[in-house]
DNA sequence: GGAATTTGACCTTC
DNA sequence: GAAGGTCAAATTCC
């Protein structure tokens, strides 16, 4: 995987190679015209692209994923033993017994692990239920749970690693997660929509996959990429909804060459905003969408000259208005119109989950 | 007043 | 018995 990342990363920068020497041919030959300045703009415009697109495929390597179980459950899930009453002030059957629920296995479920500067941004709402101190670790570690819906199993740990308060880096740490989200069926359950989600399966960590970035202006049909999935680990392998959308927005604007543009989601500024400011965060509105019914759908973006380039998506069920590259499917509209909303919504609940957070005086607490 | 967080006590595992 | 994980009453926040 981390073979074919660098492989793609190292065809990205030897067009660019190849681009510059283009342009180099192009200012040394004659005194340029019009038409030759308009080449030469299209050659930086490409080299600015390379540039992003190579920036972009080096930062998605930043955050290191790892599974430290296989996905096998382990522990006794039966349901409670009764014991010997203790002094315990939990709940108590109506006869007086003491009755505890089973304890699972520490880790139990699929766990997986995942350094990062910003743990708060994985699109999930979660219920800080307990922190503890850890021996031989200076940082105290918090433990949560969804809050999305009580029945939801995931769970989740969050740990500072020592050595990463320095004055240069930003702290750093470990997630760890535990179980994966049910609150995304439950959901669907309640609201009548396991039907529909059976026919088009889809999870909230991935709603859609980049497939590739074509140029249609180049004349050997243009692929820039092909599945991106593989480049961009978050987009492709369990990166969240929101992370995934941005990257998206952003991977459109550097293939238009232009400047990122102003929050298509609120990951992750909005979410950093929000966590000093909650009412900024959870006052966002999102802009009209259209809804669309395909399994698949393009992201076109024209350049200056009308050549057009496209970003492949599979599983896309959304895109935003003015596209015109979204069929609408109107069956499924009304609610995939409220699964966007939802979407938005709770990123922007998210930003206010209680962080440790950063002091003027440059601690934590 | 309800929801979320804090925190000490308790439970399980090693 | 130590350490990590969870519970639930008390407290705080909105």
């Amino acid at each position: 995987m981390a073979f074919d990342h660098d492989a793609k990363l190292f065809d990205v920068l030897a067009n660019g190679y190849h681009l510059n020497t283009q342009l180099q041919a192009l200012l040394g030959g004659r005194p340029l015209d019009s038409l030759g300045q308009q080449e030469a703009m299209a050659f930086s415009q490409e080299l600015s692209r390379v540039f992003k697109v190579s920036m972009s495929m080096l930062n998605s390597n930043t955050v290191t994923r790892v599974r430290t179980a296989p996905e096998i459950r382990t522990g006794n899930s039966s349901g409670v033993i009764i014991q010997a009453a203790k002094k315990d002030k939990r709940a108590r059957s109506d006869s007086g017994e003491v009755v505890t629920p089973v304890k699972k296995s520490r880790e139990d479920g699929v766990t997986r692990k995942e350094i990062t500067a910003s743990p708060y941004k994985d699109g999930y709402e979660w219920r800080k239920y307990g922190q503890k101190n850890i021996q031989n670790c200076n940082f105290v570690r918090y433990y949560f749970r969804c809050s999305r819906d009580r029945r939801c199993e995931a769970k989740k740990k969050v740990q500072q690693q020592d050595g990463s308060r320095g004055q240069l880096s930003p702290p750093m740490f470990e997630v760890t997660y535990v179980n994966e989200h049910t609150c995304h069926v439950l959901r669907a359950i309640a609201n009548g929509g396991a039907a529909r989600m059976a026919a088009s399966p889809r999870t909230t960590n991935r709603p859609y996959r980049v497939l590739g970035v074509v140029d249609t202006a180049r004349d050997d049909g243009g692929v820039l990429f092909d599945d991106l999935s593989s480049s961009f680990p978050r987009i492709g392998a369990g990166g969240s909804a929101q992370e995934n959308e941005t990257i998206v927005s952003c991977l459109a604007d550097v293939i238009r060459g232009a400047a990122p543009s102003p929050l298509p989601s609120p990951w992750p500024p909005a979410a950093e905003a929000g966590a000093s400011d909650p009412a900024a965060a959870s006052s966002y509105v999102p802009p009209p969408m259209q809804a669309s019914a395909r399994h698949s759908a393009s992201v076109g973006v024209a350049d200056d000259g009308g050549a057009m380039t496209t970003m492949m998506i599979d599983d896309t069920d959304f895109c935003w208005d003015p596209s015109p590259f979204c069929a609408v499917g109107e069956a499924d509209q009304d609610q995939l119109m409220m699964d966007h909303r939802d979407m938005h919504v709770d990123a922007a609940r998210l930003a206010d989950t209680e962080w440790p957070r950063h002091t003027s005086a440059g601690a934590w607490r």
